[in-house]
DNA sequence: AGCCTAGAGAACAAAGGGAGAACGGGCAAG
DNA sequence: CTTGCCCGTTCTCCCTTTGTTCTCTAGGCT
C-alpha cells in the first residue's frame, strides 16, 4: 500500500474523519486540528499525499478532500458471502455486487459480508445485515473482527489480544467469549460499516 | 457529486426546511432568517447554486425553490438532523448530504435522520447510525416510523394501531411503551433502511 | 560541512461573501 | 389609467478567506 510518513497518515486521518459528515475542512482548518501553524507546511505534505497516489476532490478548489483514486462516491463491492458464528464462510453460488456509500468503506480493499444469525445482536447487528469488512491480517483490541479459527471457522466477534491468547467475544449474552491461542486465530478482515434494509 | 461553499450548503437547507412545509420564501424572507442584508447578495449565491447544478422551481418567477434537476436524486440523499427519542428533530447547522444506496432507499421522497441515544438498540439502532427515513403519512402494524406527538415531539418507534390508539414501542427494555388516541400521532415517515460506520 | 525534512511566515491571486443602488415587470389600490 | 409597492435581477464597489508559491530557519543525519 501506499507509505506515508506519519505526518500524512495524520492528515489522512484526520480528512477521513470529516470527510463523512462535515463540511470539507480548509488548510486553516486542518492546521488548527493538527496543530500547525502554517498554511504552507500544510499545502506541502498535501502536494506529498497527491504525488503519492491521492487525489483531490472538490472541484470549486475550496476545502480540502482527498480520496483514493478509485473511491467513486458509490462505488461496489463484492458480496462474498453469509457469515454465521462458527462457520466457514457460505460462498455464494453467484457473485453479487452491493453498493457501498464511501463513508462506510475502509481503506484498503473491502468486501461485503451478510450476517446470518443473532450472534451479535447486542452490538445492533442483526441477520439479514451487510456489513462492509476491510481486508486486514491485524486488529486493535475492541474492533468487530472476522476471524478464522483453526483454518476452519470464520466467526464475526469483538477482538481482545490477551498476552499470547486471544478472546473472541459474541454480543449475545446467551453466549460465552471463546478464548484461543493466538496462533489459532488468523484475523481476516475488520468491520468497518454495516447496512440493513427494512 | 456537487460541491457547494458553506454558505451555499446554508441557503439550500434553508429552502429544504420551508419546501416541506411552508410556501417557497421571497429573497429578502431567506436574507432574514440568514442574517443578510441585501437581496442582491443572495441572489448571487442562488445563482451559484444553479451553476452547481439546481434548478429552480416555481415556474411564477416568484417565490425561491431549488431542488435536484432528478436525474441525480439517485445519489445522495439530505440529512435532516438528528432525532431523539422524546424530543424534536435538532436541524443541523448546516445540510448534509449522504450517498444511499438504492437497495436502502425509499420508494418516495427519502431523507436521512442521524439517531441520538439508545431507545431502540434493541433493535440493532444505536447511538449515532444513520436511518433512512421514507415520507410517509401512514404506517402499517410493526413498522419503524418517524412519529410526531402532540406536533412537538419526534420519536423513532415501532408503530402498531390498536383500535383508536396508537402504541409506539421503543425496543429497549429500559423505557415503557407509550399508549396514545390516535389523533395526537402524527406519522412523518417510515424506516426503510439504516447504516453505521465504524 | 553538506543534505534532508518540517515547519514558519510573507506575499499574491482567485474566489467567497457582502452592501447598496438601480432597473423593470407584475399586481393591486386608488 | 396612474401610482405605489413588492420582488427578482443586475450592477458596482468593497472586504475577507483561502489555496498556492516563495524564501528562510531549526534540527537531525551521514
Amino acid at each position: 500500500m501506499l507509505d506515508l510518513s506519519r505526518r500524512q497518515a495524520e492528515i489522512l486521518g484526520f480528512l477521513r474523519e470529516r470527510d463523512a459528515t462535515e463540511h470539507a475542512p480548509t488548510l486553516d482548518e486542518v492546521c488548527a486540528a493538527l496543530g500547525l501553524r502554517s498554511r504552507g507546511s500544510l499545502h506541502k505534505h498535501v502536494r506529498a499525499l497527491q504525488a503519492a497516489g491521492l487525489v483531490r476532490a472538490g472541484a470549486n478548489g475550496r476545502g480540502l478532500q482527498l480520496c483514493y483514486p478509485d473511491a467513486d462516491p458509490e462505488e461496489t463491492l463484492p458480496v462474498l458471502g453469509r457469515i454465521a458464528a462458527g462457520q466457514p464462510i457460505e460462498a455464494i453460488d453467484q457473485q453479487q455486487y452491493l453498493a457501498v456509500p464511501s463513508i462506510l468503506r475502509g481503506r484498503g480493499q473491502s468486501y461485503v459480508l451478510q450476517v446470518e444469525g443473532d450472534s451479535m445482536s447486542d452490538e445492533g447487528i442483526l441477520d439479514g445485515d451487510w456489513v462492509v469488512v476491510e481486508h486486514r491480517e491485524t486488529a486493535r483490541n475492541g474492533e468487530l473482527v472476522v476471524a478464522l479459527v483453526d483454518d476452519e471457522n470464520a466467526t464475526l466477534k469483538r477482538f481482545q489480544l490477551d498476552g499470547a491468547e486471544v478472546v473472541l467475544h459474541p454480543a449475545n449474552a446467551a453466549y460465552a467469549p471463546q478464548r484461543y491461542a493466538a496462533d489459532r486465530v488468523q484475523v481476516q478482515g475488520v468491520v468497518v460499516g454495516q447496512m440493513r434494509r427494512y
